[in-house]
DNA sequence: CATGAATGAGCCTTCATTCAT
DNA sequence: AATGAATGAAGGCTCATTCAT
């Protein structure tokens, strides 16, 4: 049954997402999933690989990003308020597991293909070189993608009111907006 | 023997740093510190303490901040390239430090006194409230607080050619106007 | 399907000349076998039991010893030169299989029926009475049989230039001719 | 305390004796020492290693071959008596050892050092190259060295009615006797 | 002050065996 | 007759922490 390797990829992520890779176990796994414990490994074989396996899961699930169909838009400044407020809401939705993922990325424990941090900076980089190469104009992608790089960041990592996602659509736009503003596109 | 703390010290920097919290062992850092594992202990009581008090070590030394003096400049935008400039020169020096930390404190792992994130945020959203009360001007200081919050995250975080610290005088300060430029001040 | 039978049987022996009783698990015998876990144990009940299934098949096939119709031979000489030539060429040919074999015997984890050290022990003495009963001669066969079986285990164990079958007929000849000279009967 | 090192080496050789290496488990010797199970890793690091330690510590205590000394006997038929005699009351003293590290030998999971097998065959082997060089003979030592392995093998592991040290003097010397006639030295 | 020696608890992983289909 | 899916039990190994000296 499809069941029980759906069960284990769930409570997967609930407890890597609680405890971060280290220090879940796969004991507490297997007991939240309601599985034996070496049904775990009969199907993943080992910690390592349901980690990723499960990580991927909802990466591709949630993460998939828009940015280059944005991209395509003629208007820069549509542009990057399509890129801001779908990032944000997907980033601030997912809190728990980006803050996991970047806490292990920082500690250098990511493979590359579940690195969130590169991740999102290339595919913005990408994104944005592909706009502009469209627009013909020169400017410094990479410079940017930082910018939309150290906002993502903030929100995830400062402090914060209120999630992105809970706002009203008004208040989203009006934070939207601003960070648009605040872009440094000579 | 003041040498054996600051020996012990040293090495949980070192190993702490290397590893993480969860990941670092005792043991290790008992060796790296050329003492027996129980004088850990002895002096600190409990890794947790030890990690606590060596990390407090190092931050006080090094991100004892200047925030609430430069503060006092008339001149906003000097003001700004102050923070920017000495926040991003402490940071890029210590990196790897403020990467753990960062990585723990994501974990929730930390306890309040050294928090990195939450440290650097209200320190910024404090010297704000100061320079702009002085102006007497009405400016929404939580929200610059987190851009500048993530224009220093981006450069912890984001893959990155040339650290900070290493740039030339010239480079640094472009980079840095760059940024002032970008903050959103009505 | 007689097939599948025999093709677990086939696996099982690979492995458990490879690996010894204990170390070799079902896993990967089924998997070599190319047959589900379960179909072993359908079929054999037991690991144990696949395992004297196996060993015996092939001693039977292989072992199955002359040593009762050499026994008749008149010429004592003869008789002996017959059994050590048959029982090198034999063990020689399944070294493997015997080390094996012994290995466990050794550590007393053979049933009777299987144990080859009691086994080659006791069809030798049993030959060796026949013989010198027939010849009306009084013998210490119980040394004898102790001699020629230590011939045996030292070319099964012992390190060893060539293996006895892979010699060349003269060469097979001058080997037994000089152990037949040695055996002492009075 | 040396005693706490000695007890585990005591209970490993008990256990390893009884079980064999991969059988035996940490646990187990760790029990029968009154030990914490940690305890033995830290002072073996592996199971391996204690088993290899341990292992070590009887060969050299027990085994510490005389064939050297032996060897220098003048008289080829008291040397090999000599060597007969020692080498059987010692792997008679032995027989449960002995025959768990054949056993794991066969199967190939012995390191050089503790390889019963070749150990033997090549001090005898050694002993009667010095033996017979000092007489300026020419003899296939090789030849030898194998019959006396086997017989040594075949007190090992052939059924027998008494072990070889639990015989008197005159059975001890009789068996002797009759295996230095049976070598073939032309 | 400093330590060598020891541990309870727990982790990841594996194995022979069974059940429902 | 054959199997995909599942498991209780156990194994090697490690960790933060504590005594007795």
């Amino acid at each position: 049954m499809r069941d029980k390797t759906e069960q284990i990829i769930k409570a997967a992520l609930d407890v890597f997402i609680k405890k971060g890779f280290q220090v879940a176990t796969t004991q507490e796994i297997a007991k939240e999933a309601e599985v034996a414990e070496i049904t775990l490994y009969r199907k993943f074989s080992t910690k390592q690989n349901l980690f990723i396996t499960a990580v991927k899961t909802v990466i591709e699930k949630q993460f998939n990003s828009h940015v280059k169909k944005l991209a395509k838009a003629e208007n820069t400044e549509e542009f990057l308020s399509g890129i801001i407020y779908n990032r944000l809401e997907v980033l601030s939705k997912n809190a728990s597991l980006v803050k996991m993922l970047l806490s292990e990325s920082l500690m250098g424990n990511l493979a590359e293909e579940i690195n969130l941090s590169t991740l999102i900076f290339s595919s913005l980089k990408n994104g944005l070189d592909i706009h502009f190469d469209m627009l013909n104009k020169n400017v410094d992608t990479a410079f940017i993608a930082r910018q939309l790089g150290g906002i993502f960041l903030s929100f995830i990592i400062l402090p914060i009111e209120q999630p992105f996602h809970e706002l009203d659509e008004s208040g989203k736009e009006e934070v939207v907006k601003k960070y648009v503003k605040s872009l440094v596109i000579e």
